[in-house]
DNA sequence: ACTGATCAGTTGTAT
DNA sequence: ACAACTGATCAGTGA
């Protein structure tokens, strides 16, 4: 099926099917830029092509662009090693004798316009007018390189300069100027006391702003600066959403949380990379996943908030050309994307939107530039959108790394009209990503099994999923014999200080329903988003429980439902076991609790069984919060009592869970209404988007009492923020 | 529960 | 001003 798919869109290749062979039309032959396509793809690319015959349907090249480029180096004249992911994190496109300028900031393509643009130019002090065509100022610097490839820039200066000569700051942390005042309904959320009113959501934006120029003024982009902005920018959506969820829905005006938090981020500054750049995106790695295309926006890697297709000008010898830089193949056109190293992706255009009259797709925009990449053998970053049900949108954005075109031409569609189609391949030597996927597929579905399986549920059917035991390092057949549970129990019950009697919302708990005492305790409003998205951490979060009268999937019930993501149990390398997904984590989504035996401090003490026990769960120790917006209450866990759960003979998932000094989950007391008793859990939430695979990791916490010292290990994380140790 | 249609909304680029 | 592979919502269909 895919075989015969990739077949169809090849012109030259295998199968003949005369009809569609009457429609393609080569756009040009050239000699492939790679001599066969790496990893044994599926494809044949046809070989020993005229040589730069350029022949396109609509003409000679507009603007006087020369179908000739004696830039262009053969492959066999490439060192090798460029062939690498290490050539390829240099940035800039081989196989040019200069080396090209490749990094503008966004929004400085063109002269720009007197009004809009001459605004931003006021506010920020960037001079943007003179990286368009017919520069002649714009000074290029080669970046210093570090080992990985990502620029250091801590300290550098504009690479710009401004129209009057004068060189001037462009740090990029300051954003263009609010354009239309949003238009937003204000003062609908004066009803209940606790809604967050439009000035309240700019407060915490402004205090954002702050956080992140502390962090990271001097960084235009590391991998620090990146977790810290995606993370940032979801919890404040999260946030905004909230907001939304308890004002009343206004027919008619959309709810769009993505793109406010994303105006917001962009208009103050709040954003990485800001300069566009051909290649690899300091602080964005091959794998990272994306939720919303105003993320792709944030981080630097793509720039158009809707189009596929993201370009710059490139000047080189005189003549300034558009260059692509990034495109987005997430099923809008017809694209074929089964193959996880090559991708025929379909130019842009051909629909109109108002009047969805289709027409030729025209050698303009996005399309021109993916054709003078062709010839340039620039790298094109590749985002993929991956079919996911659990969102609204039904995908989620992969950053699959860098590709390069290796060949185009147009086609008829089905509708009659030409469309443009371009072969991109993956460069070698990156890391898997859109290909775990694809394995992944196959494992849930049957058609490959996966490598190291020990066991294909070791809960025995505690869990509504499976959760795969698995060890693809050694020869160890599985971690020390315990029993699977998914209950925190409680040998001695604890009276709680606090009675309560629960709510009475037979419908669920509803956002703004300010007679429910759960919300109450809560501040006024659910916890969650409306998908279950914890919204920010709590020093305790109040769920409903045995008490209420509210039915089991109640908004307020997010971490008693059980899992919902397949994990795996797996051998690290270096680490024991692990816990890691086979799905995709979206940020704040519930992951699992901590289940096992309440245990008391002093006890552990007596017995002395604490050092020898690798499992327990101390929430008495202090860690950072992760999940709070800057600004708001900064709160400790609180607990009525010093818990601490040991999972040495009994537990579920969460104690495979490793320590990390920069870690992707976090956990969350939870309380849950229960008359006299005390119902703390322990619930674990993701920091930030987690792509498959990922290892799952929190942080342990600091111990402060005396005996720390026996529990101190060396920690092997890896974070660059490493604290050295943590304790077991 | 899925699917298609509809529509407000955003960006960078082009005129 | 405009194109653009958005994303939320709503009506319709279906088990």
């Amino acid at each position: 099926m895919e075989h015969s798919l990739g077949e169809d869109s090849i012109p030259g290749s295998g199968s003949f099917d005369k009809s569609r062979v009457l429609n393609v039309k080569p756009l040009r032959s050239l000699v492939p830029v790679f001599p066969s396509a790496p990893n044994g793809s599926s494809f044949s690319t046809p070989q020993g092509g005229a040589p730069f015959v350029c022949a396109t349907p609509s003409g000679p090249f507009p603007n006087g662009a020369c179908p000739f480029f004696p830039f262009f180096t053969s492959d066999s004249q490439r060192p090798p090693e460029q062939n690498t992911s290490a050539a390829a994190n240099q940035g800039g496109p081989f196989g040019f004798s200069n080396p090209i300028s490749n990094a503008v900031p966004i929004n400085s393509f063109r002269t720009p316009t007197p009004t809009r643009a001459g605004r931003a130019q006021q506010h920020t002090g960037v001079a943007n007018g003179d990286t368009g065509s017919g520069s002649s100022r714009r000074v290029t610097r080669s970046r210093a390189q570090t080992e990985d490839g990502y620029s250091e820039n801590q300290n550098q200066v504009s690479e710009y300069y401004g129209t009057d000569g004068t060189e001037v700051e462009e740090r990029g942390k300051v954003g263009r100027p609010k354009r239309k005042a949003q238009k937003r309904i204000s003062g609908g959320g004066g009803k209940h006391a606790n809604v967050p009113s439009d000035a309240d959501i700019d407060m915490v934006v402004d205090k954002i702003q702050t956080s992140f120029n502390d962090k990271f003024g001097q960084t235009e982009g590391d991998r620090a600066s990146v977790e810290y902005l995606t993370m940032m920018y979801d919890l404040f959506r999260r946030r905004v959403l909230q907001a939304d969820d308890l004002k009343d829905a206004v027919p008619g005006l959309s709810r769009r949380p993505d793109l406010r938090a994303g105006t917001l981020f962009l208009n103050k500054g709040i954003r990485a990379n800001s300069k566009k750049r051909i290649g690899t995106v300091p602080g964005v790695e091959v794998g990272d996943i994306f939720f919303f295309r105003m993320e792709l926006c944030l981080v630097g890697l793509h720039a158009p908030s809707m189009a596929g297709i993201d370009y710059m000008g490139i000047k080189n010898t005189g003549e300034e050309e558009p260059l692509a830089v990034s495109i987005v193949s997430s099923g809008g056109y017809e694209d074929y994307a089964e193959d996880p190293d090559v991708l025929i992706y379909s130019g842009q255009g051909g629909v109109n939107r108002r009047d969805k009259e289709l027409s030729d797709q025209k050698l303009e925009r996005g399309n021109l530039a993916l054709e003078k990449s062709t010839h340039r053998a620039n790298d094109v970053r590749v985002i993929r959108g991956v079919k996911d049900l659990s969102t609204v949108s039904g995908k989620i954005y992969v950053y699959d790394g860098l590709y390069r075109i290796n060949e185009s031409w147009t086609e008829k569609a089905k509708n009659g009209c030409s469309v443009f189609k371009y072969k991109l391949v993956r460069m070698p030597g990156q890391p898997e990503a859109f290909r775990i996927w694809k394995s992944i597929e196959q494992w849930k579905g049957g058609a490959t099994s996966r490598v190291g399986v020990i066991l294909p549920d070791l809960t025995s059917g505690e869990e509504k999923l499976p959760v795969s035991l698995v060890n693809d390092v050694d020869d160890e057949k599985g971690p020390a014999h315990f029993t699977y549970t998914s209950i925190l129990k409680y040998s001695n019950p604890i009276n709680s200080t606090v009675p309560s009697s629960g709510c009475v919302c037979i419908g669920g708990c509803l956002s703004g329903n300010s007679n429910c005492p759960c919300l109450e305790k809560n501040k006024g409003s659910l916890p969650y988003t409306a998908n279950g998205l914890i919204v920010s951490q709590k020093s305790l979060l109040h769920e409903c429980g045995a008490s209420c009268q509210c039915p089991p999937n109640c908004k307020n019930r997010v971490s008693q439902s059980g899992l919902k993501f397949h994990l795996e149990v797996f051998k690290t390398k270096d680490r024991g076991w692990g816990l890691r997904s086979w799905d995709p984590i979206r940020a704040g989504a519930f992951i699992c609790e901590y289940a096992g035996e309440v245990i008391s401090p002093s006890k552990i003490d007596k017995f002395g069984v604490d050092t020898d026990d690798d499992y327990t769960f101390d929430a008495t120790r202090n860690s950072q919060p992760l999940g709070v917006l800057p600004g708001e209450p900064d709160e400790a866990p609180k607990i009525p009592f010093p818990l601490v759960i040991s999972a040495k003979y009994a537990g579920n998932v969460a104690r495979f869970m490793n320590h990390s000094c920069s870690p992707n989950v976090l956990w969350q007391p939870i309380s849950r209404e229960n008359k006299n008793e005390s119902d703390i859990h322990i619930a674990f939430y993701a920091v930030r988007h987690i792509p498959p695979m990922t290892e799952l990791t929190y942080d342990y916490g600091i111990i402060s009492q005396d005996d720390a010292d026996q529990r101190k290990k060396k920690c092997l994380c890896g974070s660059s923020r490493c604290r050295g140790f943590f304790y077991q």
